[in-house]
DNA sequence: TAAGCTGGTGAATAATCCGTGAGTTTTTAT
DNA sequence: ATAAAAACTCACGGATTATTCACCAGCTTA
């Protein structure tokens, strides 16, 4: 559950938001919100809060009740508690001194303009981002992708499937080969975008010439087999696919996409 | 000196920002500009940098000469060389998918709409505020290195394994020679991910037409034999390299990478 | 109903990678 | 200057990985 801490002194943007920010799909489950008007209010609670409450990131209006500075004084305290929370603006005065204040004197992780075309989907986009680097940091760097059941370790490059280390289906002993766990990779961070045989190959790096769907067909026929392996042979990945979960081909163009579990 | 790295396939944004870039006080000193009008141009140049060329930060547009993923395409050839290089992609398309793609999938630092207000100006507030979060970065990566049995004093460069100290192989009275030592380093430091043939002689400032992958590959195996020599021959290393820990083969791009025995 | 397409499969082949030993060049120390 | 050490090259075999091929089943369309 990711808490969200937003301070925003205007209702009509808290009405047009917070149920966006509420449902925004940020890390699988729902989200805590917790809004203040004012900043003095924001400041006393975050005075009393402890690190139970700490939330994940702050979401602050920069100019607030006619001062430039309110916005940053919540900042500051936010900080002095907990100096690694990221904190994003959300503001209508992009491109002024407030901008320039907040990012280079301010450690915002981000500014966002409240002013342009679908910021709805901005705001989710940007959350999400500064969470998921928020994360990296925190596990010591190791970033990785997680879609219901399976979790991708993008440095180490090794995917557990509930919690089961996939192996290579044709000698268990041995890691995946790399262009399945490259595959799996893309597959998972399109989801549930379908991919095609072009893509694929663009992504990979390799000729067009080469890669053929055939072989496209093939890896994901080994990723399959992977994922019945470990979860010992039962077939139940490949049940799976076939109700439209796990890996599943996208009907007629040559293309597979990533469809979570949960 | 801060050094851009910028692709832009339309002259006149060139002609805009190039002379705002080079002038802007990123550091106290006159910045260093790279600019490309092909991707293609630009991954050419990318593949022969070395680290001495490494770029501070890579300004991209995401898409250009009509593919969405020409910018991406350089962006994954920044960041296989230089996983930590902060990108920035200055876009018409905000709001679009590319940006979603750019943020949620390609590790951009930031995305900044070239049509806003004071577009110089913001630019220069958002590059600044990058390299400022990279360097605060870098500072707050020094620490000692230990992985498991593993113990490496950078100050001596005694490297111990199991408490027993990691001699040459060929003559079990002298120290394990600089180059593999150096390799263990960088392969702990960057420990779990992969380093490349390529990665590591820019790391070792060895030039790419002298440091091969046969090479590397010779240094790995005298740092095997080191491990086994300290463990009295019982080839108890060899094992575990097998078995995925240790000095550990990625399978693909000539890569090798270190895994905890822990 | 047959032809055309897509997707799944197994086996065979081709390409690549990795580990190795022995030899050569370059660097370093005496 | 000389010898030892270190770094680098080269070539080969075995193993792994990637690709290709042939075939089948199911579906759609002519």
């Amino acid at each position: 559950m990711a808490k969200l801490f937003w301070v925003e002194d205007q209702s009509h943007w808290i009405d047009r938001f917070s149920a966006v920010l509420k449902q925004a799909d940020l890390d699988g489950e729902p989200n805590h919100l917790e809004v203040y008007k004012f900043p003095e209010a924001a400041k006393q609670r975050i005075a009393v809060m402890t690190d139970q409450h700490k939330p994940d990131l702050a979401l602050l209006d920069a100019h607030m009740n006619g001062s430039d500075q309110a916005g940053f004084s919540v900042s500051r305290a936010l900080l002095k508690k907990w100096p690694d929370l990221p904190i994003l603006y959300l503001s209508e005065h992009s491109g002024t001194e407030i901008e320039e204040q907040a990012i280079t004197q301010n450690d915002a992780q981000d500014f966002i303009a409240k002013h342009q075309r679908n910021i709805e989907a901005v705001l989710c986009w940007r959350i999400k981002a500064a969470l998921k680097k928020r994360q990296a940091q925190q596990l010591g760097e190791q970033a990785g992708l997680r879609s219901g059941s399976l979790e991708i370790h993008t440095d180490s490059w090794e995917v557990f499937w509930k919690g089961v280390k996939l192996m290579n289906p044709h000698n268990p002993k041995r890691p995946l080969a790399p262009t399945p766990r490259k595959i799996l990779r893309f597959l998972v961070e399109r989801s549930p975008r379908p991919l095609s045989t072009e893509q694929i190959a663009d992504l990979l790096e390799a000729d067009l010439e080469r890669f053929s769907y055939a072989n496209y067909r093939q890896h994901i026929k080994t990723l399959r087999s992977a994922f019945d392996a470990a979860e010992g042979h039962s077939g139940e990945f490949s049940e799976l696919c076939q109700q439209g979960r796990g890996i599943v081909t996208f009907g007629d163009a040559h293309a597979y996409f990533w469809k979570s579990d949960s």
